[in-house]
DNA sequence: TTGAAAGCGCTAACAC
DNA sequence: GTGTTAGCGCTTTCAA
């Protein structure tokens, strides 16, 4: 079926050894014999099988993606940017890329990581993500793995990561509002187990007790990062007249299903509610009304990682290893004016 | 360093053949024997080469997804979501998904295809946004190699493909905005050499002809399918005065864009200037106004091209191997209301 | 400068 | 039931 090597050495009536060395460049044969050798190839389609290169070289050029899905889908913008990324910086480096998909902490991922780790077909992982106590990082760590991890885990463990500072960007989001003049603001937070989602949860928390606001339990909905999760929990937050002028959602896609429940209620998303996002996906410019929210460089994030990766399965441990990224706040027009001073009633 | 099958036969006292069939539970393995070697590759926490097992069986369980991108970045959410339907596909079957990005028609697209069609690490490939005489399918097709399309290409060439049915979906969408009493209407075409693009183009022009109705020269821009495209395309038919009152974006991506652009011209999308997408992208519920656009199920498709695929890498002709997808219309309010007769002045 | 031989880790035909 | 042998396509010592 396909060329091989020996297919071009039969024709060019020399060993099989000859024609690998010929082709890649050694520099032990014979300028005649290299050249017919490339002749033969190129006119017979030689293509390298690189499964049998790969297993001789014992090295896979080829990085794996294993993206925790909730549900049956993942079409999530965020991890569709951040796919960009390292999709281009593969490219570059001339790397395959391997994705998968499973639900987080479900028996399959953590076959996957198995696999993965041990089957001998990727070099090395990306993990997205992170838990708070991350199994995936563990295993891997374990088993020495080389991997890069976007986001922070484990305290205990040491490994390669970048992250951005949660904290302070849902600072520089809630204060944004509070200088806005609002009090009562109503928070849509990620799930507890996600790293980032402890952080965003924090900083949300901290940064209004730093203003002396009290935060009602009630204001504190959790939703699935989903826009569908987006808009059932800002229902919750509307529907029961808590009262709140201001809802920030701990990432765009819950802020744009908000946006499309606020409306349904008969109100509009900065005039009679302020909203925030967090992520700044691309689309987050695009609602109506543009969504105020905190910018994270998600293709540039995916490339560093990667490229990161890339060095350390090449044996050069990155540096810095461990990468904290400033965010910055993005006004649109989500977040609204500023509101007048309560009336002393 | 890690475990093989040799290990185990070693410690087991047995042959390597032995080892495998046990692993592999042929039925021709003594109960006792075949425990015994369980109960060890367990605790030496064995996990098959997969790259070796593959090198053997010739067969890689992978299947191959070259994106084609324009420019440094594939953030597009038809992909992401077509994507989404291919990974849980294969995850189903236990397939590996192989992904790689390139520009459409670069040398690199040319050689990825060869190293796949020739390189023996993928079973199969899907491939997206065909041309109108497509290099890629007339490779795999010369190479006999397996792939399946989403969109038709090369007449003359007979391959499996999903399509959705542009003519009918332009019909539909265009139809809409008559009724509604646009006369004059633009077009923010694709790229002609997509296939898809010249039969939406066509689905246009076909639709407004059978209305009897003009269309100016001017009023069809072609877009490059990005948002800034959509938004430079509007600008082009707003900023001359040409006096259109609807457009229509053949994708929802540049509608998005447009939507930006026509505020930024101090018009309202849906009351001074009706606007209609194309694919029903998730957040095309959630612009501001939400998008009128012809609906594909794309997360659908992406399953559907990847079973097919799977199917015929196990010598499965899909039957039916030709399928064309019913397009249908969404109304959202971007579209607007009926207009007002025309004063005949 | 070239070839023979071994081996990457696994599977499968064939013998015993 | 189990082992021997061969081979997937390639790279790489080691001799010639």
């Amino acid at each position: 079926m396909a060329v091989t090597l020996k297919d071009i050495a039969l024709k060019a009536g020399v060993s099989i050894t000859t024609v690998s060395r010929g082709l890649a460049d050694y520099d032990d044969v014979a300028a005649e014999t290299r050249q017919q050798i490339r002749q033969i190839a190129q006119e017979l389609g030689y293509r390298p099988n690189l499964l049998a290169r790969r297993l001789q070289k014992q090295r896979t050029d080829t990085i794996g993606f294993i993206l925790p899905t909730f549900g049956p889908r993942f079409s999530d913008p965020f991890f569709s940017e951040f796919l960009a990324g390292i999709g281009n910086e593969t490219a570059v480096h001339e790397y395959d890329l391997l994705v998968s998909t499973h639900a987080p902490d479900s028996p399959g991922e953590q076959q996957a990581y198995q696999r993965a780790a041990q089957g001998g077909w990727v070099d090395g992982l990306i993990v997205v993500r992170t838990r708070e106590d991350d199994a995936r990082v563990r295993l891997l760590h374990e088993h020495r793995f080389p991997f890069v991890a976007f986001g922070r885990s484990c305290c205990d463990l040491d490994f390669p990561y970048v992250d951005e500072d949660s904290v302070a960007g849902m600072r520089l989001l809630v204060q944004h509002f509070v200088d806005l003049g609002h009090r009562r603001i109503g928070f849509i937070a990620p799930p507890d187990n996600l790293m980032f989602g402890r952080l965003r949860r924090e900083g949300f928390l901290e940064t209004m007790a730093a203003n002396g606001l009290e935060v009602a339990p009630e204001w504190l909905v959790t939703g699935d990062l989903t826009q569908r999760g987006g808009a059932e929990a800002v229902g919750q937050l509307l529907g029961t007249g808590l009262g709140v002028t201001a809802v920030i959602a701990s990432n765009d896609l819950m802020a744009i299903g908000a946006i499309n429940r606020i409306q349904q209620h008969g109100l509009q998303v900065g005039r009679d509610v302020a909203l925030g996002g967090f992520d700044d996906i691309p689309l987050a410019a695009y609602t109506s009304p543009p969504l105020t929210t905190i910018h994270q460089p998600i293709y540039e994030i995916g490339r560093q990682v990667c490229a990161m990766l890339i060095a350390l399965v090449n044996g050069l441990m990155p540096t810095p290893s461990h990468i904290l990224l400033e965010p910055t706040l993005i006004i649109r027009e989500s977040s609204g004016q500023p509101l007048a001073p309560p009336t002393s009633s």
